[in-house]
DNA sequence: GCAAAAGTGTTCAGTCTACACCCATGT
DNA sequence: ACATGGGTGTAGACTGAACACTTTTGC
C-alpha cells in the first residue's frame, strides 16, 4: 500500500504570555498553535496543523491553506522545512505517512488577531507536552532553523509589524537566540546591511528618547534561496545531447 | 487523485573527463549519472535515478537504493534535498508527482568501479541536455546546494578516498567553487579545523616534494544537522498538559 | 534633576588575504 | 641544476566584541 502525502507546518509567533503581560517588561515567547487530534492513532494529544495535500494544489499552497484554516492569518515567512517518510516514524501502524513539513513565521499585529478555535491552541515553544506522531522532533528541528537562519539572514523582522524600532528588531533576535545581544554592535551590522530604511516617524511613549522606526527594504530578499527563487529562471544550461 | 510519491536522488563524483584523461594536468570536474527514460511523459530524455518508494522503507533509503542499483555504489554522504512538489511541474498531465529529492557525494575510488548500465550515463555536470520534467532546475539547486555547504562544512573529503594530500582536498574545493583556493591559507583553516590528522604516510611521485596524506577525523560530524543528527533524542522538552 | 533607553565613538583582539620565501623531490 | 609543488612566515585589511560616552525623552 503507498504511502499516504500530508502536509503540515510549524507556525512561529512571538507573543507575551497573557497571564504574565500584565507584569512590566514581560518578554515575548515563542509560541505555536497546534491542534487536537480527533482520532487514532493519538486521539487527544496535540499535533501540528496540516492534512492531505489536495489536488492541483502546490504544497507551499498546503501550509499556507491549513495556516489560514487554524489561524485565520497569512505568515509573513513560510519556507519548506523537510519530508518526514521513515518506515518506523511514531504511528505509521494505523497507515503510513510521508510529511512534508513547513514552517512560518507570523507578524506581531497577526498574531493578536489570531482565530483560537476550538481545537486550537497557542503553547509555548519551549514548554511543550508530549505531542502525537514525531512532532516533538519536528519542532525542534524548526526551532533549530529558525535559529540558525535568523544569525545568517534578514528573515527577523517577520515577527513584527510594518515598521518597527531597532530595540524590537533586536529583542526578537535575543528571544530567539535566547541571549543578549549588544544593542551598539546590532545597531551598526542591521544599518550596514541595507536591509532596512528608516521611515522619518519615531515611536514615542517610553520613558526615555524615543526611537527612529524602521521599514523593511523590499528589494532585498530576505534569504538566499540559491536557485529556488521565485522567478523560475528555467535553465537549459547548455543544448546537448538527446539520446 | 492522490499524487504519486517518488524519491530521486542527484548523484555528484569528480571525475575526469575520458576523453581529455590523457592530457596532463586534466582537471577534474563534476559528473553526475542519469538515467534515460523509456516511456511518456518525456519519453528517451535523460532523468535523476529514482523511482517509487518502497513499503517498509525510508525516504533516505529509498535514495541509497536508486543510487545502488544505477551505479553499484554506496556514497559517502548523502543528505535530502528536497521536495517537489507544485500542481504545474512539468509531466503533471500524466499524473500528478510529489518527488523527495536527495543529493549524494561519492568518493574517488568508487566513482571508477561504476557500472554504467545500458541506460545509465554520466553526463558532466556544467554542460546538461535539457533533462525530463524540472531535472534542470533540480540539478541546479543541487549544485547551489552543495557549493554553499562546500564553504561552510567538511563535507569536501566526501569526494575522496580514505586518505588524501591537502592538495587533493584543495582541488575539490577549487573544482565545486570554480575558483583558485590559496593553498597556504587554505591548509592553515584545514589544519585548524582539526577534522583532518595527518596518517605520517606521504604521496610521492610529483616532480617535487612529497605530500602528507592525510585522513578525515571520524569523530567529527561533517555537518551540524542539528535535531535531525543521527542519535534521535526523543525530546519531550517537558511533560505538560495533554487535552 | 534623574532614570532609562536611543544612539555614537573607540579600542582591542582575532581572522582573512595576499604574497614572499624556504624545503624536498624527480628528472 | 632546476622546475614544481609542499609547506611556513608575515604584514595589512577587515571584522566583531566590549564598553565608555553623549543625547533625548518621561516623570
Amino acid at each position: 500500500m503507498a504511502p499516504t502525502l500530508a502536509v503540515s507546518t510549524v507556525i512561529f509567533a512571538l507573543r507575551t504570555d497573557e497571564r504574565s503581560s500584565a507584569a512590566i517588561g514581560a518578554r515575548p515567547q515563542l509560541w505555536l498553535p497546534l491542534v487536537v487530534r480527533l482520532r487514532d492513532p493519538f486521539d487527544g494529544r496535540w499535533a501540528l496543523p496540516g492534512g492531505p495535500l489536495r489536488e492541483d494544489e502546490g504544497l507551499a499552497d498546503a501550509a499556507s491553506r491549513t495556516l489560514l484554516e487554524t489561524t485565520g492569518l497569512r505568515p509573513n515567512y513560510l519556507e519548506q522545512l523537510y519530508a518526514f517518510g521513515d518506515a518506523d516514524r511514531p504511528g505509521a501502524e494505523h497507515g503510513r505517512v510521508v510529511s512534508v513539513v513547513y514552517w512560518a513565521m507570523i507578524g506581531a499585529e497577526e498574531a493578536h488577531l489570531a482565530t483560537t478555535g476550538q481545537n486550537v491552541r497557542w503553547l509555548a515553544a519551549d514548554r511543550l507536552p508530549n505531542l502525537a506522531f514525531d512532532h516533538n522532533r519536528i519542532v525542534e528541528y524548526a526551532l533549530w532553523r529558525l535559529r540558525t537562519k535568523v544569525e545568517y539572514s534578514r528573515i527577523a523582522h517577520a515577527f513584527l509589524g510594518e515598521t518597527f524600532t531597532l530595540r524590537e528588531l533586536r529583542e526578537v533576535h535575543e528571544v530567539v537566540l535566547g541571549k543578549a545581544v549588544d544593542p551598539a554592535n546590532f545597531r551598526r551590522q542591521v544599518e550596514a546591511s541595507g536591509a532596512v530604511v528608516p521611515t522619518g516617524q519615531v515611536r514615542t511613549g517610553g520613558r526615555h528618547r524615543p526611537a527612529q522606526l524602521y521599514r523593511y527594504d523590499t528589494a532585498i530578499e530576505p534569504v538566499d534561496l540559491g536557485p529556488l527563487a521565485p522567478e523560475p529562471q528555467m535553465s537549459p544550461t547548455s543544448t546537448e545531447e538527446t539520446p
